[in-house]
DNA sequence: CTCTTGTTTCGACATACGTCTAGCTTGACA
DNA sequence: TGTCAAGCTAGACGTATGTCGAAACAAGAG
């Protein structure tokens, strides 16, 4: 191997980690945030997550109809987001209602910060 | 349904799409931008993709020996996260060289800002 | 040319994932 | 209480994914 030294850098105390450019990601770290870039890594959930972040809340019932797809999907894809901490759900009487977790945006879009790194170089 | 209306604003001519806290996303943008997040929705592909950003270039030979996983392992998520335009390959004599594309980080980036968005306030 | 080392491709296998249908739970309301 | 609608859970099924070992390919050294 060529004995090339990768950066060491400390963590950020704040969030998780930091950037993913600035110093590479030990195994523990990748096992808590792999699942969050996972669970947005479906053409489904990617646009439920935008729809529901769009609005400051939304109904299962206007979801659903804008996809080709059975209830029992979207719910299933719903859970995974919740799961992953990406949004939040609560019923109130007939509809369950859901909101977007703007702490795990944060997160995740601090670590793809590659200002001021090689990468961003 | 609850009848909510869906914000409707125009694409961001620069990169692919709005922020997706800004507008909901279309089927064929989520198709364009979920395979990007499912290529760093691996912890082993996470951790690559650390290592390689965090330096200008890195051999593959200096990425094998972090995990505990044989080299076609590694070089199967090294073709997913190339395949996915995150990162760029060079062979230079015996060992191959790779380097992060900083236009894909930047995308993803901007795709997770949530300032001045519903799920922001 | 042949040997060695580094990397990718191929084929196989177990597991995870996305989707469906059927059935259940919760709440509203007559 | 009975009934209906919204949403979730359970189980099944086909496909995709992560992993491996073996083999092929690439480049340099002897």
């Amino acid at each position: 191997m060529s004995k090339q030294e990768l950066p060491v850098v400390d963590l950020n105390p704040v969030a998780c980690c930091s950037p993913i450019a600035v110093r590479p990601m030990d195994a523990d770290q990748a096992a808590v945030v792999a699942p969050l870039f996972k669970a947005l890594g479906d053409p489904v959930r990617l646009r439920l997550m935008s729809m529901i972040a769009s609005v400051p809340e939304i109904c299962v019932c206007d979801l659903t109809p804008a996809f080709d797809l059975s209830g029992p999907t979207i719910s299933h894809h719903l859970k995974l987001l919740r799961e992953a901490g990406l949004v939040d759900s609560e019923r109130r009487g007939t509809w369950v209602w859901y909101r977007a977790r703007p702490e795990a945006f944060r997160q995740l879009g601090a670590l793809l910060d590659i200002s001021g790194t090689p990468a961003g170089a």
